[in-house]
DNA sequence: AACGAAACCTACCGCTCTACAGGTAATGCG
DNA sequence: CGCATTACCTGTAGAGCGGTAGGTTTCGTT
């Protein structure tokens, strides 16, 4: 059993970092990153904030471990994917707003000056853009309207996502954020 | 000369007032509204800490100021603006980053609890959408590709807009912001 | 049973932040 | 000139922040 019990000891530990993790992602939706403080994330895993330390050093690594958790959760897209696979996908962040409100809120701030999500989202960005462009290919070929390339309509496709993103978390009653999204898809479906 | 001095004084610290709002968009620009410090944004227009708070007596009426003044900057759309003048208005965008760059990192913040701007944000793309529907159906009746109409597409020129700005903060490089939006732009062009 | 490491805790340091209180010098007006 | 207002300043209160130091308890291994 000792081989057993070590693991259980470290499966315990990750459990816990794992559920700080999760504590971070919702203390960021509420406050943002720079507002977020380790003592409310620690509070709520019954912690206290030196406590919370013992598992990440400095608070820039607890967001590090964010931003890696997310890296898990939403695979970059890859040609596999269709196009109604993304509609899918925007219906189920639908769902799930607190993930939504984390990420939007940690997107904007990244733009600021030394922010430390900023080297992420900048070549997340990159990745998921390539990706976008290898799904569009992969469903139209290159008969996108207007003589679009799938390199070109990529950046659209993505901000169109992030954007309907923010109006719907400020208005979520007034915007149909699935619904618009296929609004989007249907520009791309049509014959060029 | 009375009455003109008196007027001087009151230009003189109106002009103190837009100076200070000046370099809150700065700072703001820099480190978000909940990074961004009184003394910063003091500092940066020769003023200590306590001087600033004499024309705007807490951190959230500076951030009001900073609103109202984008309100007066930056119009609402209406019916009157063609689709090309949205055109211009992205290009005109893309040789401003500070401007962005600060209503960027507001909007982000903007999506947490109880931040101040919520509201405004809010408010504004709710204006902002009807605007961009009132332009579409200037420019195209009804007659959009697949049957959709204009205040269904207006979210999607919205979240282009703003969507395309974060890409293109973190990237300039990789982004061609202008040219991405009339890539859009002709999406909606082709007879539908 | 003994030991080492992991998992916490208390105490504290130094810094930064907003805001209040109260003073003072300059300015413009009657 | 005298007075009120404006435009600042110094000083400071009061809170919150991230992070360090160092202790103690718990726990798995030997």
């Amino acid at each position: 059993m000792s081989y057993g019990d070590a693991m259980n000891a470290r499966v315990r530990s990750a459990e816990r970092r794992s559920e700080i993790v999760r504590a971070a992602l919702e203390v960021i939706a509420e406050r943002g990153y720079r507002g977020a403080s380790l003592g409310a994330v620690a509070e709520r895993v019954g912690l206290t904030q030196q406590g919370l330390l013992h598992y990440f050093p400095t608070k820039d690594a607890l967001l590090v471990a964010v931003l890696e958790e997310r890296d898990q959760w939403d695979a970059v897209p890859n040609p596999q994917w269709r196009v109604d696979l993304l509609a899918s996908l925007v219906e189920y962040n639908a769902m799930r707003p607190a993930i939504i409100q984390t990420f939007s809120a940690l997107l904007g701030e990244s733009v600021t000056e030394g922010h430390p999500a900023r080297d992420y989202f900048a070549e997340r960005y990159t990745r998921v853009r390539s990706g976008m462009a290898a799904v569009l290919r992969a469903e139209y070929g290159d008969r996108l309207p207007n003589g679009l390339t799938p390199e070109r309509t990529a950046p659209l496709l993505v901000a169109v996502m992030d954007g309907l993103q923010y109006q719907w978390l400020l208005d979520p009653e007034s915007v149909d954020m699935p619904g618009a999204f296929r609004d989007f898809l249907t520009l791309l479906g049509e014959e060029g």
